[in-house]
Order: C-alpha cells, then structure tokens, then sequence
DNA sequence: AAACTTTGTTAGTCATCTTAACTAACTTAA
DNA sequence: TTAAGTTAGTTAAGATGACTAACAAAGTTT
C-alpha cells in the first residue's frame, strides 16, 4: 500500500500520464495542451488539470503563443529543461571526461582532464570533487539544482550495489566505488560499466536514434558489446552481459581464469599491435593501428592487406556470433572498427550475408569519444527523473 | 479511447488487478478472498467485487469452505482450470504431437502420428484437421471451449505474418501457414520456432521454473538457442534470435548464402555421425550418437575418446560464445547434449570457469521429448488468454 | 454465555478520468 | 462589418474503481 485513498496501482495512472505528457513535451517542443490531448490520447482537461500541475512544480513553463489554426491561439508548452541538471563522469584509461548536462541531455559545460599517476581509488574520486567544483564555478550552475551523477568505468559494474568486479588495469576492483563518491559528493551516483554507456548515448543522441533494439560493438583496448531491448539496457544475471571479449575466437591457447577473454587476446588493440609489428615498416604508438595497417596495405603492402583480412574476418566472427544469437536489428561499430574504410565494412556484409541468415542494418559510430560521456548523462536522466525532485 | 467514464489507462489498473488475483489464484489453489487480499496486497472488497465479476464469468468457482483460522470460515476460491482448453502442435521431423491441455497447462489428452511422406503444406494440415478431431472425439472435450492452438514449427517463423522463413527440409517455406490452419479448424494459431517452444517448455514445467532469464540450447539435428528475458522468450528484430547455428566454430569452408550454419555444419548430429564414423566399429543409425560415442570412449575407444572430446569443446565454444553475450542465470542443455554424462559436464564448467568471467548455473533439460509441446500450449495460454472469452 | 477473531459485505469517500457544455479568441465569407 | 464557423482552454457533472470504516456472519476461546 502506497498512499491512502487509492492504491499503488491506481496512483500508477496518475504518473503514467504525466509521464506521458511530459515525453511528448520533451519529443516535440511547443506544443499546446491540445496537442497534447491528441498526442497522449487523454481528454483536453486532463491534460489541462495535469499541465498546470506540472507548471507550479516547475516542470513545464507556457512560452508564448502559437499560430490559429482558425480558431484561439494556442498556449504554447515547453518542458523545463533548464530545471535540473545531472553530470556525466567517465574514466577511460588514465582520463577523466566530466560534463554538466540539462534535462534534455544537452552538454551544458564539459572537461576532460588526466588522471594522476599512480591510480587509485582515493584519487580518483578526488579527481571528480575538484573537476566538478571547477565545473560548477565555472558555469554559475547550482549545485542544488544537480539530480546526481552516472558514472562509466571498465570492466563489469554492479549496478545495484555500486562496486566493480573484473576490471584488470584499474584500482577499482572490489571497492564501494558508489557509496564513497555519493558520500564525497553529497549526490546520488549511478554507476555502468563504459561500453554500455557508449551505446547509450548512440541510442540517445547518435546513430542508433529511434532504434528500439540495437547492439554496439565496440574494439579496442578490450572488446565489448552493449546491447538494447524495448529501448532498455540489457546487462544480463551478473551484469556481465555484452562481454564478447571472452567469446572463444582465435586461437584458444591455456587460458585460465582471470586473464581476459580468447578474442580480446587475440584481436584487441594490443593484439594487432603485436601481429602489426612484422608487416608495418615502422610503427606509430600514438595513432590508430589499424589505420596504419590500412594506409600501409593501400600503398601496397601485401602482408599488410593479408593482416587486414585476418584482423576483418575475425572481427566479422565476433558480429556474426552476436547478431545469430540478439538478431538485433541495428548494429553498431566504434573503436578501431571505425578505420577498416567502406572497403572493409563492405567485406563484413558479403560475409554475414554468406554466414547467418539474419544481417542487420550495419553503421559506424557516429558520437566519437562523446559516447560515453553522453551515456554518461542519460544513464543519469533515467536513474535520477526530474520528477522525483518536483517540490524543493 | 477505450471505453467510457474511464481512460484505457485506468481500465488498466482494473485488470492489472484481476490478472493479479487470478495469477495468485493460479499459483496457490484453494484460497479465500481475505487471502487473496493479503496476496495481491488489495482491499478486501475490491477482491470480493473483482472475485465476484469473475466466478459470474466462470473464471473462479468456489469450491466449499476451509478451516477456521479462529473465526468465520473461508469459502475456497479455485480457478476454473477446466473452463477452457488450448491445443499444442509440434512438427518435428516426420511427426506430429498434438494435445489438448486445460488452462492450467495440464495435457488432458495428447498423441503422436506419423506424417505421411511425401509431406508438403496441404497435407500437414489435413494431419493436424484429423489429428485434433480425433483427439475431441475420444476425449470428448468440447471445441467451442477451446481457445486457440500453438503451432512449433523448425526454422525461422515470423509470429505476427504467421509464416515460415529459412526451413531447409521442410516444406512450409514461404506459405501463409497460419492462415491456412486458422482456416481450416476455424480457430486462432499462434506459430513459433520449435526451440523457442522447447524454452518455454522447460520455463514453465521444467528445470526453469523460477528462472526469468534463461537461455536454452539445443544440439541435435540442428543447433539452436532460446532466450527467456523477464520471462518473456526474446525473439529479435526479424525472429531469429537464439540460431546459434550460425555462430562461425570450426572450420568455415566455402560458406555461401542458404546453407546451414557454420556451426551447425561441423556439430549437428549429422556432422558428428560423419566424424564417427572412424572412430566406431559399426553405427546404429537409430539411436543417439554421441552416447555410442561415449559407451565407445568409455570401454577404451581413445580415438572415440578424442572426438567427444572435440566435440565437448567446441559445443563449449558456442556455450561460451552464447553467455559472453547474454549472461544468464541458467543454462539449459538439451538434445544430443543430454548424453555428453557427468564427466561431459564437468569439462564444460572447467572450460567455462577458464574462459568466461561470469559462468551460469548448467543444468539438463528435464521435459525429454515433451518439451516442445509444453511449451506450444503454453505459448497459446499466452497468446489467447482466457480473459478474452469472459462473455460467451 | 461473553468476548474475541476472522471472513465477507455494505455504505460512504476520494481520486481521477470522462463527456458535455461553456467561454475566449481567432478566421472567413457574405 | 457582421454572422458563422473553428480551435483552445475551462468548468461542471458523472462514471469508475480504488479505499476506509463499520457491520453482519460464523466461527473459537475463556
């Protein structure tokens, strides 16, 4: 029993269509009561009664007049978008991207800045307090007005209790990584594991808009796959789901517990670099490998071009593994994937086409090192609504 | 605008309420409306009025009085399981089972006939048209209280076209076969993939029961997996979610559109009949493969003993290849792996530990052969509520 | 037999949606 | 210019379905 009067259920009405009003608010700006009557297929008073309580709390403001359409002029609505804001903190190897972002997700103020050497838990969360305190002072925003905080890190995140589990190359693993932020910051924190924020923010903001149901790939430093269903993360028993890395690719070798995963090891990032040694006359550590691979093979380089089929098929085995078990019907690819050139992208369809018997629609990325970030901020929209904050 | 006086969303909470009742009432028989109260976490005389409208639509019967609890004596509630029926149909290979079950699930009368050969469309239907008539006629079930029929059929099925897509060697490809049937029995068909039925199966009366994200994996004739997600069989963006089939393990070849799967290619039962071949003194081509293989193996066949060894691992690389994606809580074995024994198990749960950072818990598939059926009617008890035939 | 318990029902209240009818404000065509 | 038609928003009354409070029915306990 939640309140009195009505039951839980029957509040439930009430919040499914404020919610819904304020979704169409947020998809289609200025818009008058009318309209929104016809969009929530609710009655003109509804809408009225549930608006006008929406606008004493703060959440929707009238900004002006519309167009008649022969008859009176429309109220026009806005959702207050400037109403709250939430942050969106990100640490991928050694740096830190913060951002202050409004309701709508759009990045109000933001920094990237490197991480101290060596990493560990405690500086790490100081980086975050000093980062956000300058972002604060900078733009003038209020700290009470923020909602909370979503948090992207490497390796498999417990949503629910906070830590982090097999993270090799962090300092996290094991520690209350959300208890103590929420307690440094005084704000509420959601954490998620970096990829699945990535393909968060693809889904919110990038390619991936207005896919219900779509995975993202992504190779690099590790390999992962974030995965969509009915518009929500999937994350799997032991929020481990998308971890492709381990999928049984390559050459098997005595892997044994705690290593990563048999593709990881053969065709991340710091594998190619290795198998690139023999075939690129001179390697550049800063720059992507596999576009070093691809100029070296276009201008010639035969070993180059074998090194480069092998790296694409194998990837190609990873999407086909992954899109014969979700059937998705959009697929994402970032990272190092993002330099294979039509040319290889084009390889990996004829080879899908000839291996299962579902393709998906293929795209690259399209948010470059602002996806997590962006995922960052969303994740945070979802775990913190501006409607759990209507009375100050 | 569903009705009147009240939005479909506030109709909603009314049967959001009455389901609540009838699905406590299905999960504990013999129970009052003062114990349903407490289940459902209503009022009192919103159960009885609720309670009331169904016994009216002979949904809920009383069934006597209970014990006094130190008062008034309970009047029993129980669900009308025997109200309605639904039929499950499975083709698989060369037979059909067909049963009729009550709304609980529970098969009143079941059968399996051989299909004639050669089988085509026409008369697969007129087997099930016979089949169904036969089984109302000597159980004497009346066929306006059944509900509809859930139809498992090999091969990619599109639920919402009723047809049948990538069925090598059967004959449905392409055809409006849920038309067809709805046709010919004058009742609502609901198609679905065979291992998806098989899924289902075990999540309601099998090993699953209790688990709400599991996934199903079947090795025999082909290779396929089911994907329970909150209790709901995930089905992708075209319906072929779970063909792992099609995952690329083992050696690739000269794969080209149309053919079966990789996967399924080097170790479906017909693929390891053909790797059996040396390693067997003689065949029995009707019984299962992998136990000779094991019986082999355990009186001193070390060249049966390697291949099942082969054979264990790469069926691990799928199981591996599967979990790294979707990190379920339980994983279901089911066909030729049922013969794999306890030593098989035990391997793939080392190999799994080795491999994968987040291992579910194995178990075997409990139904056999019925697992399929099972899960057929339960799709229909799904598809076609009994709330939806309250008046007649 | 009186007091307590538990079950189920009745009566009245409350929240929230709906429709119907209104006012307000504008456009259009004779 | 004025009457008729349209569209937006509000008010009032009614419907629905939940709730609480109080009671009746039918037991058990002391």
């Amino acid at each position: 029993m939640i309140g009195r009067g009505q039951t839980g259920n029957a509040k439930l009405v009430k919040h499914i269509n404020r919610e819904g009003i304020l979704h169409q608010l947020k998809e289609n700006p200025r818009v008058s009561r009318a309209d929104l009557a016809k969009l929530t297929e609710l009655s003109r008073p509804c809408v009225s009664a549930l608006v006008d309580e929406m606008i004493v709390e703060g959440l929707i403001s009238e900004v002006g007049f519309g167009e008649s359409k022969g008859g009176r002029k429309p109220i026009l609505l806005e959702y207050n978008f400037q109403a709250y804001g939430v942050i969106g903190a990100v640490f991928e190897g050694s740096t830190l991207q913060l951002a202050i972002a409004n309701l709508k997700g759009e990045l109000l103020i933001q920094r990237t800045t490197c991480l101290p050497h060596p990493m560990n838990g405690e500086t790490a969360i100081q980086s975050i307090e000093q980062g956000l305190a300058a972002l604060l002072n900078e733009s003038g925003f209020d700290k009470a007005r923020l909602l909370g905080m979503g948090l992207g890190l490497p390796g498999i995140t417990q949503r629910s209790e906070g830590t982090v589990s097999y993270a090799p190359s962090t300092g996290w693993m094991g520690l209350p990584v959300r208890k103590e932020i929420e307690a440094a910051l005084g704000l509420p924190v959601v954490i998620e594991n970096d990829v699945n924020l990535m393909t968060l923010g693809e889904f919110h903001k990038g390619i991936g808009v207005g896919h219900s149901n779509l995975v993202y790939m992504y190779a690099g430093t590790g390999i992962g796959a974030g995965i969509m269903i009915d518009g929500q993360l999937y994350r799997g028993a032991k929020e481990a789901s998308g971890e492709i890395g381990y999928m049984v690719i390559g050459p098997v070798g005595n892997q044994t517990k705690g290593e990563y995963g048999v593709f990881e090891r053969n065709y991340s990032v710091r594998a190619i670099r290795e198998k690139a040694k023999a075939v690129l006359p001179s390697m550049d550590e800063e720059s992507s490998i596999v576009k070093q691979i691809v100029d070296q093979a276009k201008s010639g380089g035969e070993a180059a071009q074998t090194l480069l089929d092998d790296i694409c098929r194998h990837w190609t085995y990873g999407i086909a593994n992954l899109t014969s078990v979700m059937d998705p019907a959009l697929l994402i690819l970032s990272g190092e994937m993002l330099h294979i050139g039509d040319e290889g992208v084009h390889k990996i369809q004829q080879w899908l086409t000839d291996w299962v018997p579902s393709v998906p629609r293929i795209e690259m990325a399209s948010l470059g090192d602002q996806a997590g970030l962006i995922g960052a901020i969303h994740c945070a929209l979802e775990a913190f609504p501006s409607t759990s904050k209507q009375q100050r």
